[in-house]
DNA sequence: ATTTAAATAGTACGAACGTTCGATTCTAAA
DNA sequence: TTTAGAATCGAACGTTCGTACTATTTAAAT
């Protein structure tokens, strides 16, 4: 044990960061409130606030922390899983139960952020690119992985392949949440492996053990 | 001419509803402020307000009037083509046109109002949905058009189609106004190839005039 | 146990929010 | 030209916002 036991500024600090995703992700880093997170916490408004310099710090706060537990949910478990295609399988399959299980009905900073922010100047906007670029960053090498591996084709386009998915989980989000689409998440699934079956080599596809009904579908 | 002049108020209304389109695509309907926008109509916040009688019915207003520009801009013009894909292709185009021309510089209510409302019950998050499947609903006529055709596979699921179609002009705007990726637009049109390529007949695809470049990199 | 620093509370500020209401100006029909 | 009704304004209401400042309590080090 090399960590000494948190003080308790730490320790609240902490409490209130995770009171600050869960409001973030239901309302906003917009909506994310002082006084909204002061009652949540039975706190006063300047106890809460002396814990970040500003609002600004809070909402950068927030994006650091739910980047890096998006990084815990959806890319460091995959790096068990052999290099290529299993891995990115596995990437996307947690993706998805973490979409399920806490994006869907919770929210999503790095979408609300997104449209919050994409035309507005500032730090906040800032973090915001940092922190994607970074989470895509990691997936583009795991994709380039995949071609060196010889399951992605040589002349796949790993941002084009990245793009797509992306764009898979936005409209997840879209249909899940505001049209309350059930069937969303296999439409999920399918576009997905469509994806791969695009620009995946014979012996990469093998890998997933696709079975015949689910070829057969995408 | 069956029209009669339009009233003063009917006027001043539509004024309003043009700056309120405005306000609403760049900061979101939560954006939207009834102060905000009498400073831009150089009108009183009363004057403003007694047109729509709560800011509720100013934003569906607003919802409204942006669904009808977006079919007249993206479906409508696309109805002069022959029926299948290439009526399909015609709205993909005019779509990616609305898209670079006025979305990608202003903001797309359909996108903030979505990520706004969500998870909010009301009257407000009522419109969008009805708004929403209404264009959708549109859509899905024109792509089992295509399907009678013969342009597309009589095994395609045109609710899947819709699905990767969107999920492409979502990820395009995230792209486009929060990375700034001037590569987005060219990756959007190569997924919707890609898409199209997957459930569509050759007798079909042969209706695109695809290019033997365009075929390959898709 | 005492002291020092950190953590939290309390209060106040100016600004902006949606909305109401009475007064005023303007438009259009008689 | 008069007049009724529509259109607009101006001021005010009660809240909530982020932030600043001072006081008080609590935790940690001596």
């Amino acid at each position: 044990m090399t960590t000494t036991k948190p003080s308790k500024g730490t320790q609240t600090r902490e409490r209130i960061l995770d009171a600050a995703l869960a409001i973030a992700s239901r309302d906003g880093l917009e909506g994310l409130t002082i006084g909204l997170l002061a009652e949540a916490l039975a706190m006063s408004k300047s106890g809460v606030f002396a814990h970040f310099g500003s609002r600004e710090e809070l909402q950068i706060a927030v994006i650091d922390e739910y980047g890096r537990r998006f990084m815990d949910d959806v890319f460091h478990p995959a790096l068990r899983q052999p290099r290529g295609l299993p891995r990115l399988a596995a990437m996307f399959e947690n993706w998805l139960h973490r979409v399920q299980t806490v994006e869907i009905p919770n929210g999503c900073v790095f979408i609300s952020g997104a449209v919050e922010f994409d035309d507005r100047e500032g730090p906040v906007r800032d973090r915001m690119v940092l922190v994607t670029e970074g989470w895509r960053g990691e997936m583009l090498k795991a994709v380039r992985l995949a071609m060196a591996e010889g399951h992605l084709r040589a002349d796949c386009d790993p941002e084009q392949l990245l793009f797509e998915v992306y764009g898979t989980m936005l409209v997840l989000h879209h249909d899940a949440r505001l049209l309350r689409d059930p069937r969303a998440v296999e439409r999920a699934r399918a576009s997905f492996l469509r994806a791969i079956q695009a620009c995946g080599t014979p012996a990469g596809i093998a890998l997933l053990g696709v079975s015949p009904e689910q070829r057969r579908a995408a």
